[in-house]
DNA sequence: TATTATATGTAGCCTTCGCTACACATGTTG
DNA sequence: CAACATGTGTAGCGAAGGCTACATATAATA
């Protein structure tokens, strides 16, 4: 039992499926890829919004907004800086540069349409608040547009 | 400048906004959590894809459709058997448990509606698998509905 | 101002998912 | 069956994101 139709037997390796294994690979390392940066992501968010509601952003409220502890905030905070999306003093707070508050505005952008289009599908408010803080991270410019797009037709009707 | 109005300052620590906050914080963690399932539900996938199209899933060619190495691979399957959700014999093929399976059918299912889903809102195939493979993750049941209930619109008109 | 509450920082631990390098088992083929 | 190709396993590393415990700094207040 178990036939072995795969590896060393080339049956199951002809060219046209190997494109397709391989784009599937390539689907997966691009997922993987995003979720190096939906931590990212997320951080300058959140910092952004800080900001503009505080006027300032400090590691204990990204920590309860986050769900984390200070400590994770300030390990994070500490690649963030490294990679040039925020920067600190200590014992003071938390601020963008200026390639921060750019990855902030685009991910506050595409979070407000995930949003808005989860709603437009008529999933409750509670679902799509949750569910757009995961999907968000995923969502191609294409697929963006299609969500923006399907939102102006709901309203314009 | 940057005035201090918030934690140690109660002005925006009001019940509500706390309420609001801790949604927030909430949101995170389940997205947070989801990630933790991601990676074992794409290796069940892959599995259950593999001992359909060649009777049994074996490392290499799990390796090869999610893009890593198959150290890598043996590395998490060592997890997912620690989870109950695999099983292996030495020098042999991988297998899934009854749970694996289940787990594999749930993700396929909601994979096929997703991509499904994307593509009937306009968006092209390559986006629409692309995409498939983070956003499947972090879609809540009510949402998976609202994706299928679209698709049935769209098909019957 | 002294005390207390809160915020920040640091040390050190764990887990997961990646990798390379190399050893060993198994399959294929001359 | 011997040689070679392919698959599997293991050792050992790194980066990230979590955590607790504890030290230090800053802010609020008695
Ligand atoms: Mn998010
Ligand atoms: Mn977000
Ligand atoms: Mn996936
Ligand atoms: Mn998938």
């Amino acid at each position: 039992m178990a036939r072995r139709i795969s590896p060393q037997n080339p049956e199951s390796r002809n060219t046209t499926d190997g494109r397709r294994v391989e784009q599937q690979a390539e689907n997966h390392r691009r997922t993987r890829k995003a979720h190096l940066s939906e931590i990212a992501e997320d951080y300058v968010e959140v910092i952004a919004e800080l900001i503009d509601s505080n006027g300032e952003a400090r590691a204990v409220d990204i920590a309860r907004r986050l769900g984390v502890t200070h400590v994770t905030v300030v390990k994070t905070i500490a690649r963030l800086v490294r990679e040039d999306l925020v920067s600190t003093k200590p014992y003071r707070s938390i601020f963008l540069t200026d390639a921060g508050r750019q990855l902030a505005e685009k991910a506050r952008h595409r979070h407000q349409i995930v949003v808005r289009f989860l709603k437009s599908l008529g999933v409750s408010d509670a679902a799509a608040n949750a569910d757009a803080e995961g999907i968000e991270h995923h969502v191609s410019a294409e697929t963006l547009q299609a969500f923006e797009q399907y939102c102006r037709r709901m309203n314009h009707e």
